[in-house]
DNA sequence: AATTAACTATTCGATATCGAACTATTATTT
DNA sequence: AAATAATAGTTCGATATCGAATAGTTAATT
């Protein structure tokens, strides 16, 4: 058997990450549950709202904005291209950028579910009172803002 | 340009999610940046966690306990079988059922990173005083169970 | 007893994901 | 100007992940 005992205040924390894990998980399951009635991924549908809402971006960029790597972006954005979602234009000033721009079709599919999966998101935090909400956006902020480099 | 426009309340939902989703990546990071020392991805550490902690289990209920898929959990626990970690046993009574056990080498190297591992899951959360902490605790797990089935 | 239903695990194809090595381009230093 | 450093994107190998199809086992029904 394991020499090792956590103490008490620690196995309050390891049952907090698990809580925290499964409302994450919980939420944005039943939030994206849709997606697959317009074959998008959870990551495509990230990086063409993203784009949807802010803009033109290069790749570095959208991989901040969505937390993964820029390896991954190729991978997804590939497949967004594929698919004529997204295009890839070359920066003429600094060629070491590639822009990333939604198309009409891209803009069309985002359209098409925005509507359902806001409801989605919004249904899933009704389980919260109006001032629960605002105590819990406050608490996920303070947590996702301290462990930044 | 969409016709569509998000009302207040969706838009507030909207932004709640993106906190949620920035504090969970932000804290399981923080919280799993020493498996790379052990060559453990996040969800081999998952399983193998959960079986040292509640002990052996058949491949179905790893998957509810993590949250996964079953196939993938054929994946990840062949994965952990190929180092050594833990042990598939047929079930005698049910031959439908694999259990599957951590093995004296698994518990080992559990017990090598689990201090740190609570020290940083604990860090984490530092940044909430204490009843910050119970009450956002009490609002993940609010979220968490709403959305079962 | 035979059929059907329910359930566990595996397989497969597609996509995601990381980190590290690599290429191309631009900026900085000497 | 040449060498060096920094940065953006790609590639690769390994692993994860899903959903659907499948095989094997047991339970329930007829």
């Amino acid at each position: 058997m394991a020499g090792y005992k956590a103490t008490k205040e620690e196995r309050e924390a390891l049952a907090l990450i698990t809580k925290l894990l499964r409302a994450s998980n919980a939420v944005s399951q039943s939030a994206t549950a849709l997606l697959g009635r317009v074959n998008l991924t959870v990551s495509q549908f990230g990086v063409l709202e993203a784009l949807y809402h802010i803009g033109p971006m290069c790749q570095r960029d959208i991989a901040d904005k969505t937390l993964k790597s820029t390896g991954n972006m190729t991978t997804v954005i590939d497949n967004l291209g594929k698919r004529g979602l997204i295009e890839r234009r070359r920066s003429i000033e600094d060629r070491r950028y590639i822009m990333v721009h939604i198309t009409e079709s891209g803009r069309n599919l985002i359209d098409q579910i925005f509507p359902e999966h806001n409801q989605r998101v919004l249904k899933c935090f009704s389980v919260l009172e109006p001032d629960e909400r605002v105590e819990f956006g406050r608490l996920c902020k303070k947590l996702g803002m301290s462990q930044e480099s």
